[in-house]
DNA sequence: TTTTGTGAACTAGTTCACAGCT
DNA sequence: AGCTGTGAACTAGTTCACAAAA
């Protein structure tokens, strides 16, 4: 698959190119991670083997997930790590702030809203929703203010939102997700367990507690009867 | 592969067979869903076919995976769904109850603790840990007490915790998931960011927001440049 | 020399399609 | 007839291994 010969955009912009698989993306984001370490750590340039053995992952498969959007490295050195880094983030769409709203101001979602990770890494909280009455108007400790779930849409255009997490019990998960869909927000993380759906075009993640802790617990049962 | 002719224990043990995937047994986790929510809705036998589309799930695929564990279905019939749902159940390992900590009594880990829909799934939160003077000693608001964190070796073995939950903050993530593993517990599920380490026969389920966040990030990005 | 970027080889996972059971 | 269980075919994802660049 031949490439473009000079690329002239800071990070090229991959055209029309392959669609690029999740698992790559989340491998993205995780050596962003590992970047932002080692920048802080002083660390000018990487090679893919040396960050492989740092964080445990595959040097082939680094260089080949980064291949997909340029050519970062040099040869014989490796690559830059506050260049790709750079290049990272852009890619990831981080360099312009990312805004969240939150569904449900139950405890996950004050808890999510007040979490702190996420501003260091571009993403911002604008927003929780809810339908209690006493919840409305009020704020979470950090500050963000819980509006009426009728005023989403509203809120969704005056404050930008782009990506909404859905917190809410699983009985009201689907109608919540569908004015979520409603009013144009294209990205969904869904903690709710059970089935979900979304029309093309608008991208659901989940995150099943269940399911992981039932994976868990499969684990430990398998254990026991081979041990 | 052939398979023993007539299995005679309720559901067969597999001996020392094949490796499953995660992917099947997070597959199998939502499985156990639909068929709960089949039997609360009062029906007896599902077909392959008709579970795959009310769920939007693969029939081969559904079958594929329960294979692995005994022949549970009724050539003309389909599978008959409280008995599944019961060989599931003890496939997973919910039948006798899993005992869960939780490390942190933050507003994540409380949040976690005092969250309902485990319980009925065979899951019982028995205890939360923190280092905060303050906090131990206390209760969430559903009733799990607090506990220091350095009492947590005597605590999992008198409440025999077999599954921790990691709800710290990241940099005490290591630290923590150290004193979880020397104290005997194999199963950790962990919602800090960032590479953590266990040793073998230590299985440990990651859930990162970021990645997910970030991954969704991209999603929009992409969007932006194609459109 | 060192290390990237990448075709080729390999491994894992999914879906098809059908023999065989009820 | 209807549906499972399962090899075979296919698709996706990972790792190898090496030519080419610095």
């Amino acid at each position: 698959m031949p490439r473009e010969n000079k690329v002239v955009s800071e990070t090229p912009a991959r055209g029309g190119a392959e669609p690029v698989s999740e698992l790559t993306t989340n491998r993205l984001s995780v050596y962003l991670r590992c970047l932002s370490v080692l920048e802080a750590a002083g660390v000018r340039t990487i090679s893919s083997q040396a960050l492989a053995e740092q964080f445990h992952l595959n040097a082939a498969q680094i260089r080949k997930d980064l291949a997909y959007f340029g050519e970062f490295g040099v040869r014989g050195i490796g690559y830059y790590v506050a260049e790709l880094r750079r290049h990272l983030r852009q890619i990831l769409g981080l360099d312009r702030g990312v805004r969240v709203a939150i569904m449900g101001a139950g405890n996950l979602g004050l808890a999510l809203a007040d979490y702190g990770g996420f501003r260091e890494d571009g993403f911002e909280i604008v927003a929780l929703f809810d339908t209690l009455k006493e919840k409305i108007g009020r704020r979470s400790r950090g500050g963000v203010l819980i509006h009426d779930v009728r005023d989403f849409k509203k809120v969704v255009r005056r404050e930008n939102v782009q990506v909404a997490v859905i917190a809410v019990p699983a009985a009201a998960a689907q109608l919540v997700v569908d004015t979520v869909v409603n009013a144009g927000v294209k990205a969904i993380l869904n903690f709710t367990p059970g089935a979900i759906t979304v029309p093309r075009g608008v991208k659901l993640k989940s995150m099943d507690l269940t399911v992981s802790l039932e994976s868990l617990s499969f684990f430990l049962a398998q254990g026991e009867n081979s041990e």
